[in-house]
DNA sequence: TTTCTTACA
DNA sequence: TGTAAGTA
């Protein structure tokens, strides 16, 4: 499929498509007009390395693990190598303390909320019926 | 019309 | 990332 059809069904611009074939994470056949031309499989993957990218990881780690995201839902552990241990390790740490800020930002906007929704009330029991 | 590359905001 | 330019 050609690079629109990929961004319409992934949701990723054309712009990031091609960014993240420059950085390593897809590839893509040329047709004879030049224009790049995408496996069906690329649909997943693309899914798969936006949620990654959401998560925080940078797209140079977003690479490394690649490999074993080929197959989905199949891990591979013949070639997990120490290093990559080590990084997927620090990386879900991010993760976690990524996770912890956003839950206390949560419960402030959610307190804030709650603070205007009785200050409203508050006032509607005050106020009266335009004329 | 769609895509391509390169470069700038 | 978006957008502009000049092509194929």
């Amino acid at each position: 499929m050609l690079i629109g059809e990929l961004s319409e069904r992934t949701g990723a611009s054309r712009r990031l498509l091609r960014y993240y074939e420059e950085q390593g994470l897809i590839a893509s056949r040329r047709c004879q007009n030049g224009y790049r031309d995408y496996d069906e499989r690329f649909v997943d993957r693309v899914v798969q390395i936006r949620g990654l990218l959401d998560a925080g990881l940078p797209t140079r780690i977003i690479r490394q693990i690649l490999p074993c995201l080929d197959q989905p839902r199949t891990i591979h552990f013949s070639d997990a190598t120490p290093e990559m241990i080590a990084t997927l390790e620090r990386e879900r740490d991010r993760m976690t303390s990524r996770i912890d800020c956003l839950s206390r930002n949560r419960d402030a906007v959610s307190e804030y909320l709650d603070a205007v929704r009785d200050n409203r009330s508050r006032e509607a029991v005050g106020t009266e019926p335009d004329t």
